[in-house]
DNA sequence: CATTATTTATAGGCGAGGCTAAATATCAAT
DNA sequence: ATTGATATTTAGCCTCGCCTATAAATAATG
């Protein structure tokens, strides 16, 4: 309704000018759940590490202010996926668990597809933080088939 | 100052929990130049397969309205990627053409990869476009280390 | 138990990136 | 040349993620 009908030229050849819509918009919704995810599987690690998950020391490893950890903090509670008990730090609720353990698994595998590949450990965990969160399923399966060869 | 001095055990094992600060700050940064990013290079690829870039056809490909394209089009311009001339087109200026063409490299390359590792093409592309905003330079030259191999 | 230090909460602001709606400007075509 | 379609601009408005500054609540200590 709003392109075809006038344009000769625009055939465009379907090569390289798809339609990659879906793929933008995949990646516009990922960023929506990065940080969700990159702060359950932070929020685990803290707890089985430190026995404890507080706001100020999540607002230290990812380099943020604690304010800004509250306020998301206070969305990941509204969406189910973590608890707060004032002063006593953060809770994963069970749905919060599934999600940090699957972060944390696409985290370990991208980490290690890029250390087979040839890439140094310190470049591998830098680029896998950023990485992890647009592996999908099929990807990180083919992954895990690469890392077993 | 603000966390080890009361806290026994929170020794930390700098086992998992490290200081992943860059790394989250390095992702936050990404976020930044994605955009920048994706539109350089769709708009070199509208320029050489139907000769010409329009607010409508970026808009189109990138799902999302003309209004918003209108806005990061002037972002792009302030920063030098692209020049626009009133009802005949967005064009790259050198610098903005030098990004569309790294990106490009990048993400041909990035896809390129999954499909070596078993991805299937769609798949490897829809993927690629969110993975390749996140690869050092380190990474792709391993990548195509692999890729030669 | 009162004081100090730490932690959490709250208020207000900023820029980025979306959107819709409505005004303009250009192009095409009768 | 006027009219109708298409493209661009402009003007709000919204949400998110970040910030600083400040207040309030709790914990720890003398």
């Amino acid at each position: 309704m709003t392109k075809p009908p006038a344009a000769p030229e625009s055939r465009l050849a379907s090569t390289e000018v798809e339609t990659h819509v879906e793929a933008f918009q995949k990646s516009r919704d990922d960023r929506r759940t990065e940080l969700m995810e990159d702060y359950v599987e932070l929020i685990a690690d803290l707890i089985e590490h430190a026995g404890e998950a507080r706001q100020t020391d999540i607002a230290q490893r990812l380099g943020v202010t604690q304010p800004t950890v509250a306020k998301m903090l206070k969305r990941l509670a509204e969406e189910n996926l973590i608890t707060q008990r004032p002063y006593r730090g953060v809770f994963l609720t069970d749905e919060g668990h599934r999600l940090a353990m699957a972060t944390r698994r696409r985290h370990q595998v991208v980490e290690a597809v890029l250390c087979r590949l040839g890439v140094d450990p310190d470049t591998a965990r830098n680029d896998a933080e950023g990485i992890e969160h647009h592996v999908s399923e099929k990807t990180l399966e083919a992954f895990e088939r690469f890392l077993k060869a």
